[in-house]
DNA sequence: CGAAGTTTTGATCAAATTCAAGAGTAGTGG
DNA sequence: CCACTACTCTTGAATTTGATCAAAACTTCG
């Protein structure tokens, strides 16, 4: 396929860059690793594979892997008294597994079948001890994990269930046209419950805010994994943006 | 006072180690720089003061300047559809300025007045070209953020005020504890209408959260910036907590 | 002592939760 | 290809809780 990126082996890590020249095109995301980097990288890890709904692995668990994903959807949650919070949904070019205090800090699992490699943690240690030019690349796709972190807390202050909807939606056409796929529909790899859960709404809330969405036709959902945006401008409106939740970021650091 | 931190010149990042060897006491935070690197930011930095209530910079300003928090407290927050929303109440040995593509993330504002080492950017991105050690420690440092912004996520999920309330109390007490000042009453410098930003509830609710946990005795507050727990176990259990939200962290990266 | 800025309190209203039951979708095996 | 079961999702009614708006009490501070 003509246009596609070019095939290289190993790990990559794509973000929108934190520092740099300023960029035409708003919010482009760059593949961050050098060709060298990616080879060395690759001489270390090792390509995993795992089904739809496996367990990578589990909050607390000894954290001895970081892992680069290529391929479909992983989730990144934490049970707090009995509830799922679901933190992100991690895509092509993420990076996941870092830890405290050598344990991992919340659990992940696979929501569509996956592909990623694993590299052990002692590993990356040394490269950075090399100093390998990695670290402020990991400091880049921080930032960017940081940004995206502002951007749910946003949504979660909103009380509407439609209005957190309306968001999301836009939050993940935005990441959808990031990763320069298709964007003519909404594809929504996670289930309703994992969704509810980003959002911090019941099951029974967050279905009722589709069921708005779609009444005043401002979406249409031709199953229940595909959307499209019927009117762009209604949505926003519902969003509440100002600034659209992909605008925001994080201070830190 | 003996038993203060000695006094060494140079900024400082504090933060829980993300790898490396556990401790035995849990959370503990700690110095990630060397003398040699403290030394060596100090010819690049210049001290700086900030009055309460002084903006320090504005989101979408041009980033030109990275901060180390010596003294005092700073709020981040960004104004989205006219309404605050807080993201953190920065402390000593935190790092701030960073950015998306060259522009501040977020706005920042002295909440206390504030004693902070100002580096410019630039001289920052030469020291990590020159593979000062500051890479890695600059990473478990965001990683230490991302960690506090997933508590934050999951404070904000819960629907009830005293809850928000109550685990708000709880991780300012942990950070209290964190950073070995007294423990013996929580000190909340900011306002109310910050912490009800922080919190993503109005000045109203707020109130009523506060005045439910005097009202139960959970709490005594001997004045508005001095709060000190009168019933623990209560508290934990209003706060919903198996796992303390001190207890969160996040995937990454 | 005012005067401005905060915080508290009260009444009404809107919206999400809860619980429970009903519809829709896979996926399995006959 | 059609049940059959398990699962995900939708819908409904009653309840809880916070937002809103507005006014009163409290704090600073000149």
């Amino acid at each position: 396929m003509p246009g596609e990126a070019k095939v290289t082996a190993g790990p990559t890590i794509h973000a929108v860059h934190a520092w740099g020249a300023r960029r035409p095109e708003k919010s482009a995301r760059h593949q961050l690793l050098s060709e060298r980097d990616r080879i060395r990288l690759a001489k270390i890890a090792t390509i995993v594979r795992f089904k739809k709904g496996e367990q990578i692995y589990l909050e607390n668990d000894d954290a001895d892997l970081v892992f680069s994903l290529v391929e479909g959807v992983v989730t990144a949650y934490r049970i707090v008294k009995d509830t799922e919070h679901v933190f992100s949904f991690l895509r092509s070019g993420d990076l996941f597994g870092l830890s405290e205090e050598s344990r991992y800090a919340n659990s992940t699992r696979a929501t569509t079948s996956v592909v990623d490699y694993k590299i052990p943690l002692s590993a990356v240690r040394l490269m950075f001890d090399n100093r390998a030019n990695l670290d402020v690349n990991v400091i880049v796709k921080l930032c960017e994990e940081l940004r995206e972190a502002q951007r749910h807390a946003v949504l979660l202050v909103q009380r509407r269930a439609v209005t957190r909807l309306a968001m999301f939606l836009d939050l993940q056409e935005h990441l959808q046209a990031a990763r320069r796929e298709t964007i003519s529909e909404i594809y929504l790899p996670m289930d309703r419950s994992s969704i509810a859960a980003y959002l911090g709404l019941t099951l029974a809330a967050l279905s009722r805010a589709f069921r708005a969405l779609v009444a005043k036709k401002i979406i249409f959902c031709r199953n229940r994994q595909h959307v499209s945006v019927l009117d762009r401008d209604a949505l926003s409106k519902v969003a509440d943006m100002h600034t659209s939740v992909t605008k925001l970021t994080r201070p830190l650091f």
